[in-house]
DNA sequence: CAAAAATGATAGTAATACTATTATATTTGC
DNA sequence: GCAAATATAATAGTATTACTATCATTTTTG
């Protein structure tokens, strides 16, 4: 993909402090992503990323409430990029089917190196999201976070996934089901390969 | 299915002290699946655990070396469970394609009341394996448990259908993919169909 | 019934996930 | 160029977690 220098716009309701309006802001994402993927979401803390910045916790606290909300951000900052590529990728394609095999590529190949975001990395991002993300809806307060809107990106990348299927077959029953088990399934499978082959076939 | 009053026969390595062998590691084990899946996993303790057994948060550590442990204990009890299910329901069926219709069956319908095995409630147990089993391989942790066995049981199971598979089609390609997948995107549709309804189309 | 085993009570530890307060930089508007 | 506003840093503090260690008490059993 090309370097278009675009911005994701992410909604304010997923963070205090929009963490691209400033320096220390766009560390903290980079910087946390970095982390993240090398020591997991359990393993990471505010405090070891302030020390990794060499910024402190309670400045980290003022863009993210929480460690949980910065995991959504990055979630939904993931599939607002998704939705971007995916609309991008379709654009000016004539044939229902080849736009439907584009978005479904799209949703299941791995993510290579992309710089058209300067301080987020897209793969590490990726491998976040496979290996993470599930952690973002997998509590007791789903249903609060679902009515606040904490799953919106992630939604609507399923459901222009569907309209394109609801293109090719108007009376399909289970679009969102096939697309949402096509991303998930695409995930595990990935995860699976690399730690537990016997539950694929792929390596 | 019936009372048979059979016993789910659990590697020692899921446990310090087999909770099977005394009331007390029964009750942890009751308990402790009907308070998990009360405020799930995230807020459940053996604290309070111990206060509602009315035992104590030391005691329950004779059985269990870590919170983690219980969730791979339970987590290899219900797969244990799941293939003495399957391989009971298969024998005595010649047909193949049967074989593994009901083996579909099975790791896809929801989980009613057993009362087989009368400290643990398969039902509520299902429910946890739906919206807590995956905390129990995404983490850091993975390979080193993988490598002590910590996932076996699961992929006993996958094994199993994967041969019924392989029967009816020996050239297939991907049996273990397509068990895996089976069975997490089952998980995955019954847990967005109550939390996450958009993201499927069943209710 | 004594010895062994199981359980309970208590205390302690380092870390986590924050909040609150105050001090110090840095930016900005005039 | 400077004061006011804003952003960041430093420090301290809190309740809770996920344990470990020790010792006392109860229960089991040979």
């Amino acid at each position: 993909m090309v370097n278009l220098n675009i911005q994701i716009a992410i909604d304010s309701k997923f963070y205090s402090k929009n963490p691209e309006s400033s320096d220390l802001g766009r560390r903290i994402v980079k910087h946390g992503i970095e982390l993240i993927h090398q020591i997991g979401y359990e393993a990471f803390t505010f405090k070891k990323l302030g020390a990794i910045i060499q910024s402190n916790e309670s400045s980290i606290y003022r863009y993210f409430e929480s460690k949980h909300s910065f995991l959504i951000y990055l979630v939904n900052w993931y599939w607002s990029w998704v939705e971007y590529k995916l609309v991008f990728a379709i654009s000016n394609i004539s044939s229902q089917e080849e736009k439907l095999e584009i978005a479904v590529r799209l949703l299941t190949e791995k993510v290579k190196e992309d710089n058209a975001i300067s301080f987020i990395n897209e793969a590490l991002l990726h491998q976040i999201i496979i290996s993470e993300s599930s952690k973002a809806y997998l509590t007791k307060e789903v249903d609060r976070e679902n009515e606040k809107g904490f799953y919106t990106c992630y939604k609507r990348v399923v459901q222009r996934v569907s309209d394109l299927i609801l293109e090719l077959k108007p009376d399909y029953k289970y679009p969102h089901m096939l697309v949402s088990t096509i991303i998930e399934g695409a995930h595990h499978q990935a995860y699976f390969s690399d730690h537990l082959p016997d539950l694929t076939d792929i390596s």
